[in-house]
DNA sequence: GTAACGCTGTGAATTTTTTCACAGTAAGAC
DNA sequence: GTCTTACTGTGAAAAAATTCACAGCGTTAC
């Protein structure tokens, strides 16, 4: 494990993209990589993909570049994937159920081992393998499965206490989707997801494009 | 319009949160809000709702803080919410029928005029009271509404060609979901999501704090 | 061998973003 | 009226993120 100097979500973000980018480049069986190609598919500059690279103390060789299965390796190490990591959903709406979906083979690593909602006609059955109960059994379920990370995708008003039960049941990461600040203790990680915000900013730029076309 | 200043991504966003926060305080009935309290409510600090607010040039009174409707009117403005902004979706899977449920009642000048996918079982109707069409009349249907944005939800092997045809066919901003780096002109603003890399984002964030914890 | 090439690693410079800190001001108390 | 208070607007400082630019090195060409 390299440092514990403080990442930064910036970089997280990037070495993350970096690895699934180089997952892919590792099956097509290039054995190596230049910073200036990594970059190029992830939409960042080649200094940046050094610099990081740097950071979580990986080096490369000047002549082939970086050893793609080692630098896989290490960035998957590094972000914590060399262990299994349990989460829940919760709120199995739409969009839970979208996130359901999505983790039919994905990061295998990342387990979504249960889902809630209050909702009794969603619960007492399994989505896509994933066993869904009524959210009065929470906690305890959390805690028993020892959940790292918890996904919110109930209404607004609901959010808040979904996310003080989570985090009392032992949850330390929070992916929120709901348009509210959730008010939780200080080690806990919230990374908020507001789908409005998002669109809201292609629209702006959106506009000042077209603008400009003109 | 205020002025022709580079805006950063970073204001844009939380302009957008402060534009939601606003609504529901004005909807309240609250005529004036502090920066501090204004940013409590948005998860910032009260000089940065205050810098950003210089940015757009809305001033308050030092006395009163900022007057609710008119900062509303104001940012709504802004972020050119002024007149009504088309976009369409393009897949209609899990996610994409998520995002038509999400629609349902928001920003109401933000419309989403249509959908598309390639099975022919998803096309041919309305959801959510979106008219949905086969991929192939795409370019037709986007042009004739003049939509200026589009929501990709498509798997990654069709994001790129799916891009083309809706820049080719007007659209200037581009909200994709899949995990690919889209190649398009330079005045077409793309903005990523990809929910494996805030899901590992969380999870990394997740660690340190359970580790700290120990 | 050695010259040429094109890469990495990284200090330093630059740019961007955020925070500090305080002058100026309007309202309310009395 | 004057005093007190708590706010905003904003230069300036600080911090953070990004880019520059180049020394140093391994490989290849000849």
């Amino acid at each position: 494990m390299p440092d514990k100097t403080k990442i930064s979500k910036r970089i997280i973000e990037r070495l993350s993209e970096y690895r699934t980018t180089l997952e892919e480049i590792d099956i097509h069986g290039n054995r190596n990589i230049y910073s200036h190609d990594l970059a190029k598919l992830c939409g960042v500059t080649a200094a940046q993909v050094r610099r990081d690279l740097m950071n979580i103390g990986f080096s490369g060789s000047s002549a082939r570049g970086y050893d793609v299965p080692e630098l896989l390796q290490n960035v998957t190490n590094f972000l914590g994937f060399g262990e299994e990591r349990r989460m829940v959903l919760v709120g199995i709406g739409h969009l839970g159920r979208a996130l359901l979906d999505f983790f039919v083979d994905r990061n295998p690593k990342l387990v979504l081992c249960a889902a809630f909602d209050v909702n009794e006609m969603r619960v007492n059955r399994v989505i896509h393998g994933v066993r869904c109960y009524p959210v009065s059994v929470m906690g305890e379920v959390v805690a028993e499965m020892q959940a790292q990370m918890g996904i919110i995708t109930v209404p607004e008003s609901a959010a808040q206490d979904v996310a003080s039960t989570l985090v009392e049941s032992g949850v330390t990461g929070l992916l929120n989707f709901a348009p509210v600040q959730l008010r939780v203790p200080s080690h806990v990680f919230v990374e908020n997801l507001n789908i409005s915000t998002v669109l809201e900013k292609v629209a702006y730029f959106a506009g000042q494009s077209a603008e400009k076309e003109r």
